[in-house]
DNA sequence: ACAACGCGCATACATCACTC
DNA sequence: GAGTGATGTATGCGCGTTGT
């Protein structure tokens, strides 16, 4: 079957004769009856033309020839053995995962760099996005179904730590022609007149929206919920109403001059996203290089500052 | 279907330790 | 020194697996 006259199984056979002393003894280190290990023997010296042991008395002593084999057997098998480990290791390694979410209905424009990044930096880290999990971040972490969330609202949880990243703010959007755009800022009672775009989610901005406009003692705009924020975007850019929404989910739209942001209040709507995991499982990916690529991807836009500091 | 291969079983043969 | 049992290697033969 195989032409080589060498094969691995003949280095183990000559090693463990020699090492062990004697046929029988090698034989059950390589739980094989002696009978297999002499036919094996027999068949390997002829096939090499040379004997490897001699037959004094009834043991078997190494030649010049079996002594240089066994020498190049251990080599060579140590090797094979190292290059096994090597292989297993970096075949499980790939199988790291991070499973990642962000609560927010984003188009998710800046993650692509990041992830590149990560992958380029660190290949035995596979970085999946899990956007089932995007209505429930916190539920899903300690479901155990991903291992990071990027989060704006405040998470108080014993099992989770938050690491935060970056402040943001809830910001209100309109097409650059609209009334409103040349205000500094846009009131609870400006907001009553218009038609309001919201994200279709459980984490309600609506609700929140709700509580602020009760509390100027203003009416609420009439509210039409759209499932995606590209779509709301568009919806905003084109003149049809406005939203509110964290200011660096729609910063390409910013950029572009597609849409404009105004202050909601004087005072404006600070929010901080924060990057949260389990205290029993943090992700054996480097979570500070994460966090430091996320603050530096958003750092470029306007009106964003890094956190300074680390865990809370 | 056939051949090659690797193995195990049974056994032959060799040597050693021990006893008488 | 002969006899005996334990221990070790060598080999003929057949079987199951595998590749063609």
């Amino acid at each position: 079957m195989s032409n080589a006259m060498l094969e691995v199984r003949h280095l183990r056979l000559v090693r463990a004769i020699a090492e062990e002393g004697g046929a029988t003894r090698a034989a059950s280190r390589l739980h094989l009856t002696q009978s297999a290990v002499s036919h094996q023997l027999a068949e390997l010296e002829g096939r090499l033309g040379v004997a490897l042991f001699t037959r004094v008395r009834r043991q078997l002593v190494l030649t010049a020839a079996g002594e240089r084999l066994v020498e190049a057997a251990r080599t060579m098998l140590g090797d094979l053995a190292r290059l096994e480990r090597e292989l297993h290791r970096a075949g499980t390694r790939k199988r790291e995962v991070l499973r990642l979410v962000v609560e927010c209905f984003t188009s998710y424009h800046w993650l692509p760099p990041i992830v590149a990044r990560i992958a380029d930096e660190h290949p035995h880290v596979e970085v999946r996005i899990v956007t089932e999990a995007t209505r429930e971040p916190v539920a899903a972490l300690l479901r155990g179904q991903i291992e990071l969330a990027l989060v704006s609202s405040p998470v108080r949880d014993r099992e989770l730590v938050s690491t935060p990243l970056f402040e943001d703010e809830w910001t209100v959007i309109m097409a650059p022609s609209h009334r409103l755009a040349s205000r500094p800022h846009v009131t609870a009672k400006e907001l009553g007149a218009e038609t309001l775009f919201a994200h279709d989610a459980p984490r309600s901005d609506v609700e929140r929206l709700r509580e602020l406009i009760a509390a100027e003692r203003a009416t609420m705009p009439r509210v039409v919920l759209v499932p995606l924020t590209d779509a709301l975007v568009e919806l905003v850019a084109a003149g049809l109403g406005v939203a509110i929404v964290s200011r660096w989910a729609i910063a390409p739209w910013e950029r572009r001059g597609e849409i404009v942001t105004r202050r909601f209040t004087r005072e404006g709507l600070a929010e901080r996203w924060s990057a949260v995991y389990r205290r029993d499982a943090e992700p054996r990916l480097p979570l500070a290089r994460l966090t430091e690529l996320l603050a530096d991807a958003t750092f470029a836009a306007p009106s964003r500052r890094k956190v300074s500091g680390g865990r809370r």
